[in-house]
DNA sequence: AATAGTATTGCAAATGTTTTCATAAATTTG
DNA sequence: CAAATTTATGAAAACATTTGCAATACTATT
């Protein structure tokens, strides 16, 4: 039963199966109080009957919204991110929308692709991971009056509206609590900055802070590792026999740090005792390493949630008003540093 | 420049600007080789001026492929399915298509109403986490005859083609070299089974094993922890303090074998000559961990991108052939278990 | 009981594309 | 050079909806 033979389900073979117009089943779906009860109560035992299910692709021609939010982030296997695509999934899903989600793997120009690809299929709006986006995306952007909104980072000048952490104030924080604790020689372990103004934007308030205090990082203890544990760990392991080994471990992002508590404990060094390591981002399982990693919390959670409730509402709004939220950050001192000052 | 006037570009706009007819326009993209070069060139030249971009809800309309794939998962920031998530989706991006991704939370009502809507926006095809999934799910699929998928979990008896591995045997093997390696008092944590039949084969699986060896679990070593680290850590505090202790801990899963890794260390217990663990899964980083953790390594990349691969093809395929694939799976022994017999 | 509303429904146009069929132009063939 | 092909293009119908407008039926008012 249901299902009718084999041909198509529309809105007119249900409007044939419940003897009303077309229009009429429209409007029981997009006006229900426009329609009489009775009527209505035929009509969806129709679509109840044949299985009738609705075809957005032919609202959307219509000019209604199409219910899709596009989401095109770096990658969506590195924790970093697939927490904010849960909390932003979550929250649009919350308001009706569906999303469509690509990854470009830090490639701008393949971002560009995945924006395009999503304007086609008439996305309501787009959200990118961070700031620093190619040219061609921001024309493409403005020139389609798509709503666009940047997520992950937060900075006055950003030309979309962003909801995010501020990376400068993240990378001050960290260097700020190295600092007290009476670290001077610092270690760096960040990613490649190309393209990922996140990690710019924390590398560089982190060597603006350390100067202010008159510390500098000598280049043996400033090395690359990309979001991957076991190649920090790696970098982590170099970093760490060199001569002069440094007494903390600033890394760019919590999975750096991870890989670098493993490396000190693969060398048999004592975290905090022979050295302090401080990530950034406080991912899901930071807290739970043994030893507790200290690390600079951004709040992915709340900022894809934020994002995703904001963004909709400015969608669905009549005359949508511009905003940009700053998350706010916070030192969370674990086990993983000590101060030297004893 | 660019963007003329207010008014919408549409393929008639270019094609007035071309001066050729819509049609022409329309078979510029889809039939290229019917079109005199000279007039396609003018045709590009227009659509380049002009900004415009293809409707694909109008072609889905027309009963073209509307290029998108469907995806629901439990959740989108558990690295066990975060992976999949990625290679699925990079995958058929290579065959032109985006991904439509939804969460339900091992809800299966929900997860009814996530393929429900994709099916509104009538994607080409669904694919599921999974072989549990609830009736009215199943019957939707069937009545809508649209291309579905299961993931990650492969069963000769699977109503849905799927592409992923039997957790029966990771359940097996898991247990089986803890058996080899002299264990007798195992402990369990395992993640509720309901709704969530990874688990459920998993966990049956390993009381077969065991129970052919003669082996069984005692009520308190046998315990319940969601795919979390800190709440399986919290689980593993509990049983590792009871007054018998087991010498191996079998979990469910890298993330919690990861919990229970750290519940060992906080108790002072070294791994592995105090206690054995073995979790299944080999997730990105379980390799890293301090000791390298043994597992029972499930190919989620592969599956993903097998997936994705072999469910592009039949759906772009004229004449679709059914298709199953169950991936190897393998024990990797690393340095959380080792031998009693010494 | 006539008038003015109001509630309910249907008709038809519009949305942006693709494709079949027909036509015109160009090219090949005998 | 005429006939037969082939190539290139356009006109129009079709796809599944929504909605403004018009028509009808019903209710309330005097």
């Amino acid at each position: 039963m249901a299902n009718f033979q084999k041909g198509k389900v529309d809105i007119v073979a249900v409007a044939k199966a419940a003897k009303v117009s077309p229009s009429t089943v429209s409007r029981t779906f997009n006006h229900p109080d426009l329609v009489n009860p009775a009527t209505r109560k035929k009509i969806n035992k129709a679509v109840q009957r044949l299985g009738y299910i609705r075809n957005r692709a032919a609202q959307t021609m219509h000019g209604k919204r199409s219910g899709t939010i596009g989401l095109v982030v770096p990658t969506i296997n590195h924790a970093i991110f697939s927490e904010v695509i849960q909390a932003f999934s979550d929250s649009i899903d919350k308001a009706g929308f569906s999303l469509l989600l690509a990854s470009h793997g830090y490639d701008l120009d393949r971002e560009y692709a995945m924006v395009r690809k999503f304007l086609e299929h008439r996305v309501d709006g787009v959200a990118l991971v961070g700031l620093e986006h190619s040219d061609a995306t921001n024309r493409l952007i403005t020139q389609q009056k798509i709503p666009a909104l940047a997520i992950w980072n937060y900075s006055e000048e950003s030309p979309l509206p962003c909801v995010g952490a501020d990376n400068h104030l993240a990378g001050r924080l960290a260097a700020e609590h190295l600092l007290e604790l009476g670290h001077r020689d610092i270690g760096l372990i960040f990613p490649e900055t190309q393209g990922n103004d996140r990690a710019q934007h924390r590398l560089s308030a982190v060597h603006d802070a350390l100067g202010e205090q008159g510390v500098s990082v000598p280049d043996e203890h400033e090395t690359q590792a990309p979001y991957s544990v076991s190649q920090a760990k790696q970098a982590a392991l170099a970093l760490l026999t060199t001569p002069k080994r440094p007494t903390a471990l600033l890394c760019g992002n919590d999975v750096i740090a991870q890989g670098a508590l493993f490396a000190a404990q693969k060398l048999g060094l004592s975290v905090p005792d022979d050295l302090s390591i401080i990530g950034i981002g406080d991912f899901k399982g930071s807290a739970d390493v043994e030893p507790g990693l200290t690390t600079i919390r951004i709040p992915a959670e709340n900022i894809g949630a934020l994002a995703g409730e904001k963004f909709t509402d400015f969608i669905t709004s009549d005359d949508p008003e511009h905003f940009s939220i700053r998350c706010d950050l916070e030192c969370v001192a674990r086990q993983t540093t000590r101060s030297l000052a004893t």
